[in-house]
DNA sequence: AAAAAAATCGGAAACGTTTGCGATTTTCTA
DNA sequence: TAGAAAATCGCAAACGTTTCCGATTTTTTT
């Protein structure tokens, strides 16, 4: 149960514990024959160096605090991947953290963390105010916001263009033959407002009327979609398509629709946005656009590496490119 | 930038540093008054205690290494969600780490996580042979594993009474008029074993025939699910039910089924095992098997509690209930 | 071959806590 | 009120590393 440390590695090598320490950080101080002796002993009585220790000293911990709003959601645990299989690979490990639906845990897990004495963090923000929530911690550790855009906050993030991917997917609608395309989800954080100007833009272009049908409900999950949905669904049906400004709400808008007897897409067409998963299941199948999930994570623990270790300051607002995944739910209203 | 210590709020307050961690421990050797104003000294100049010194003296570092074979997978990220919720409830923090599809990645990161100085390891195994893969380690660091059975091994572990989903699954069926089930998907781990005796079981109390179409797949993807299906497909169908070993492989029938124009449940009814969070989806509304996967986490992370702040040796099997999710792939045969 | 340079290694401080022990002061008991 | 008990606090060691600095040895240079 104890564990071998470094003195005990060298009273068995009869030097004293720094040169064992400089054997297994590859010094050039040491002896290549010292060296192979006491790498081959250290590997005999199993020693394997004590972090905690370590970081004392060194100051760094090499670990890295994700915090996300929930991980059991397709979206972050595809994140959260990446961005661990990353870190790992550069020698970074992950302290995971859900922030949950209020401010306060937010923060409280942020503290945490610094507390923790974690090298930085990468945050997936619960809400448009998680900036305000946790300045007060974000310039004593490297951070970097994932996925939400921030707009002219002095703050890195990573994100896609969240503009781009709505005016590509209505300008996709609109070459189907949709000419009356409603807009339905959130618009009131940066990301989904960024979303919902993408969509005017491309109306404007196409001489569409932009068309909305909104929910203030601050999280975007399929069951809020779906009673959204059903109110919409009981007013008449004067569109061809529905941009829903999530995949959970695409979603919750799919299962409305099915309950009304509203065809998908023989009637109505749908289109969502993020790629989750979930979305290429069989009878599912929705065209979305797709957030490079993997390209951002990486990116952003790139991101946190350069501040961490060349102390880089400044911040930089890294844009990734949205794409056009088409799958089923969107109808060819002109050949067919 | 520099952290605010002990040492510059003892000279603060004019104690001496011992002086200061009594009072934020709730020591009793400490009077009432200096307490509180050495607390609200701490307040004021924003100390946080730093977790990496504690943790070399208290040799514990308050934290839990979690491996699971990859986190962007519902099950496994729905574990992740309570099991981090439930440790840092209790005072821990979660390291995770992805454990990949080979044994040797997850040998690394259990030793990662070891040399972490991590008080207990949560594991969910990647393949039967991860028992063997890291006992080397398991005796070096509290460990109990998540969700797969190992029988007979001297080893702590929690999961589902695998047996009997199956066996209360495959007697609804029954019920419902089925008398011909197919089993199918994976048999070769221990879990799966059991779930194909739990069938097999039911068949011999019922008199039905116990029916098999395997995978020797290691992994159970909904896309490897599709392949055998459509495998399984191409012959002739002489049975009314399937049941998939697990509700990835039941979304990899579903879709061959709906591709060969099976209908499900018109022609053929399905059950899945595991009631991942996609089973419950608008169209696909699968009928399945549930894994209480909150209650298994939480039960995790009090048992490896008990093994670190207890001490306590040995092992517990923990056996959960299964519970049949009945949704819309079974059809009655008898009843309409 | 002597002096200078390089290589190799040990000593010791430092990182920021917790905690046992002893010293001092205060409170209580008889 | 004197002595004992309790309360309060400081000193210093310890946790396991890394790394600066100096000492010693070996190698190179002239």
């Amino acid at each position: 149960m104890k564990n071998v440390t470094l003195k005990d590695v060298a009273k068995a090598a009869g030097v004293s514990y720094a040169t064992v320490s400089r054997a297994l950080s590859g010094s050039h101080q040491i002896g290549s024959d010292t060296r192979e002796r006491i790498i081959k002993l250290c590997d005999e009585m199993g020693y394997t160096t004590n972090y905690v220790a370590r970081s004392m000293v060194t100051k760094r911990t090499g670990l890295i605090g994700l915090v996300v709003p929930s991980i059991d959601n397709q979206f972050m645990s595809e994140l959260a991947y990446y961005a661990e299989m990353s870190a790992r690979g550069h020698g970074y490990n992950i302290m995971l953290c859900n922030s949950g639906p209020d401010l306060k845990q937010e923060k409280t897990v942020v503290k945490l963390l610094l507390s923790r004495q974690v090298d930085g963090i990468l945050i997936v923000p619960q809400s448009p105010r998680t900036y305000e929530n946790i300045r007060a911690y974000t310039d004593q550790v490297p951070t970097v916001f994932l996925s939400e855009n921030l707009r002219d906050q002095p703050q890195s993030y990573v994100a896609v263009d969240n503009s781009r991917g709505t005016y590509i997917g209505a300008r996709y609608l609109y070459e189907l033959g949709h000419r009356d395309i409603l807009y339905f989800g959130r618009r009131h954080t940066t990301t989904h407002q960024l979303r919902a100007e993408g969509y005017i833009r491309a109306c404007q272009e196409l001489n569409l009327r932009p068309r909305f049908f909104n929910s203030e409900f601050s999280r975007s999950s399929i069951n809020t979609g779906y009673q959204l949905a059903q109110e919409l669904f009981s007013r008449p049906i004067d569109y061809t398509a529905i941009f829903a400004s999530t995949d959970s709400n695409a979603l919750g808008v799919l299962k409305a629709a099915d309950n009304a007897g509203i065809d998908i897409p023989g009637r109505l067409s749908l289109i969502g946005f993020d790629n989750i998963s979930s979305t290429a299941l069989p009878r599912i199948d929705l065209t979305t656009i797709e957030q490079p999930k993997r390209e951002m994570a990486v990116q952003a623990v790139d991101m946190l590496r350069d501040k961490i270790e060349n102390g880089t300051q400044g911040y930089v607002h890294q844009i990734l490119m949205p794409v056009l995944i088409k799958r089923g739910t969107c109808r060819d209203l002109l050949n067919h």
